[in-house]
DNA sequence: TTGGATT
């Protein structure tokens, strides 16, 4: 059946220590998942292969408990790390039977199979790159815990799976290498869904049916259909009602065209119609609703309260145009949301802020990292993890108390400088929920790094010269409105003594160290962005060497000698 | 042309 006949070692490897050297990696772990094997393979298969690498605890080769047919898969126990992690170097992709085996690190947590983090899927491969080279073009990118290409019959099927140890590296391989070309095929990587996710997602492009909610008492059936039919034929209308046939405001309307439905959404959610705005949205199946809030219950358990936190983004300086489809449209860019709000004025009118919740807080972390200073329709967005109202309060409170001048300070005649304008003067909580500020403090979510600028600026890291343009433009502009004096202030030593301790001059002082502490701590945007442009840019490097080059050079790009030297055994 | 694992 299988074109490749069987690949075993012609003779033992050279062992270059007997024992794992000093400092070597940390980890005491001595056992392999050895995954794809063919059928046919035996333990003692197994052990002659593998002993060649260095002494073996066990191997165990799972069967079928009624039929003790092999499961394909086995367990591979050294007795030193050191000589599994030379045998993951070595065996992994190599042919036994004329099946490249799949090795791993055995895993005994199925989490990260399971939710498919950091795993991507790669097609329109061409049929000469195989699992070892599609290996050796992702492992720049980061770690690397299995990667194949899907084979039939021997023949590559033209697609394969790559899985990272991190979200980000895995990000950062999708951006570099989609629509890479190698061998004339452009190569397609995006993140890897199951089947039911990708039906799911097709489901929501091709909707007829719609959902709608707030329906004012007095709203009809009728009604419903005269609006809804502006944009296209209606095929049923319904507005569930209770026992005593008093609408339960809410309903469903079906298109014919799933075209006519998408373009009723864009114009009737938000509308007013009765005497209420209405949320028009895809009707979901009640069993996909179900699903639903099943996975997201489960979901939120396999994280802790303060990673949930996390996954709900705060999102400022939002154009008055800008509703909930909108905001939608530019956040899902970055992952799975659960729930998106622009936050509006009884009229209607958005109030410039609103609310992005992600199905996990990888992906709102990558929505922040990326869209925080991105311009929609005009106006430079500004993005941070939400927080719960108290506890903004609370943070609030904190910052006036440290900053906070002396009462006398409000109440002098000085001609202040405008750097104070930023600041209210009195911080009641009640002033303090009636607007949103430009920032929400980051201190309660683990992977961000705690500096001074995350807690006291209130400057975003990323615009931070523009930011400091419009200030100096600002105060050139109070300059020339006092003849060129800055204000013409006349402090005595008391008063000085204020104006040191005054908010302006703390957050000015704050945000221009900021500047330090953003690029340099461990997990900031800004060490992530550098990072990303670096992988881009030798990817720019290598996509451009793959383009020139003719495939000999191609394949030697493709596959480097792995860690002994040694790039394969037989097989091809 | 969208995966996976019982020592």
């Amino acid at each position: 059946m299988a074109a490749k006949t069987v690949s075993l070692p012609l003779q033992p490897l050279p062992l270059p220590h007997s024992q794992p050297p000093p400092g070597f990696v940390n980890s005491h772990c001595a056992s392999l998942y050895v995954g794809d094997l063919d059928p046919q393979v035996t333990e003692s298969d197994l052990v002659k292969l593998f002993s060649t690498v260095g002494p073996i605890a066990s191997v165990r080769l799972c069967r079928d408990i009624s039929s003790q047919k092999s499961l394909r898969y086995a367990y591979v126990n050294f007795v030193h790390h050191y000589h599994a992690s030379m045998a993951l170097a070595r065996l992994n992709h190599t042919y036994l039977k004329g099946f490249p085996m799949r090795i791993m690190w055995c895993q005994r947590d199925p989490l990260s199979r399971k939710t498919g983090y950091g795993n991507l899927f790669v097609k329109n491969l061409p049929p000469s790159i195989n699992s070892l080279q599609l290996h050796s073009l992702f492992s720049r990118f980061g770690t690397i815990l299995s990667c194949k290409v899907a084979e039939e019959n021997g023949k590559s099927k033209g697609f394969g799976f790559v899985q990272f140890d991190t979200e980000e590296s895995a990000t950062s391989a999708l951006y570099a290498l989609h629509d890479t070309v190698i061998d004339e095929k452009k190569l397609y990587v995006s993140k890897f869904m199951k089947k039911s996710e990708r039906m799911a997602a097709q489901e929501e492009l091709n909707f007829t049916n719609l959902y709608v909610k707030n329906l004012s008492e007095d709203t009809t059936e009728e009604l419903l259909r005269d609006q809804f039919s502006k944009f296209g034929k209606v095929s049923s209308v319904a507005i569930m009602k209770d026992n005593q046939g008093k609408s339960r405001g809410f309903g469903f309307v079906n298109f014919e065209s799933s075209e006519d439905a998408k373009n009723a959404v864009g114009a009737l959610n938000g509308a007013f119609i009765g005497s209420k705005y209405l949320f028009v949205g895809r009707a979901q199946r009640k069993t996909e609703r179900e699903e639903l809030l099943k996975r997201e219950y489960m979901e939120r358990c396999n994280y802790t309260n303060e990673q949930l936190k996390a996954s709900n983004l705060f999102v400022n300086n939002l154009s008055t145009s800008v509703d909930d489809n909108k905001l939608k449209k530019h956040f899902s860019t970055c992952g799975q949301l659960t729930s998106v709000k622009v936050m509006c004025l009884d009229n209607g009118i958005s109030k410039g802020f609103g609310f992005v919740r992600f199905s996990n807080p990888e992906d709102a972390m990558k929505a922040l990292h990326t869209l925080n200073g991105t311009t929609l329709e005009g106006k430079t967005l500004y993005v941070a993890i939400a927080q719960r109202k108290e506890d903004r309060i609370r943070t609030l409170q904190n910052h006036y108390a440290q900053f906070s001048p002396p009462e006398t300070f409000y109440n002098c005649n000085w001609n202040v400088h405008p750097f104070f304008y930023h600041f209210p003067p009195c911080p009641s909580s009640n002033q303090l929920l009636s607007q949103p500020i430009m920032y929400q403090d980051c201190q309660q979510y683990p992977l961000v790094t705690q500096t001074y600028h995350d807690r006291f600026s209130i400057f975003v890291p990323n615009r931070q010269k523009e930011w400091d343009n419009t200030r100096d433009q600002v105060y050139q502009q109070h300059l020339l409105k006092n003849n060129g004096t800055p204000g013409g202030l006349k402090l005595d030593s008391r008063k000085k003594g204020n104006k040191r301790s005054g908010p302006g001059e703390s957050t000015y002082t704050g945000s221009a160290g900021a500047k330090g502490g953003a690029h340099t701590a461990g997990t900031s945007p800004g060490k992530s962005r550098r990072n990303l442009e670096k992988v881009l840019a030798e990817n720019l490097q290598i996509t451009g060497m793959l383009l020139e080059n003719n495939s000999s050079d191609i394949t030697k790009l493709l596959n480097p000698p792995n860690a002994l030297g040694c790039s394969s055994f037989g097989g091809k």
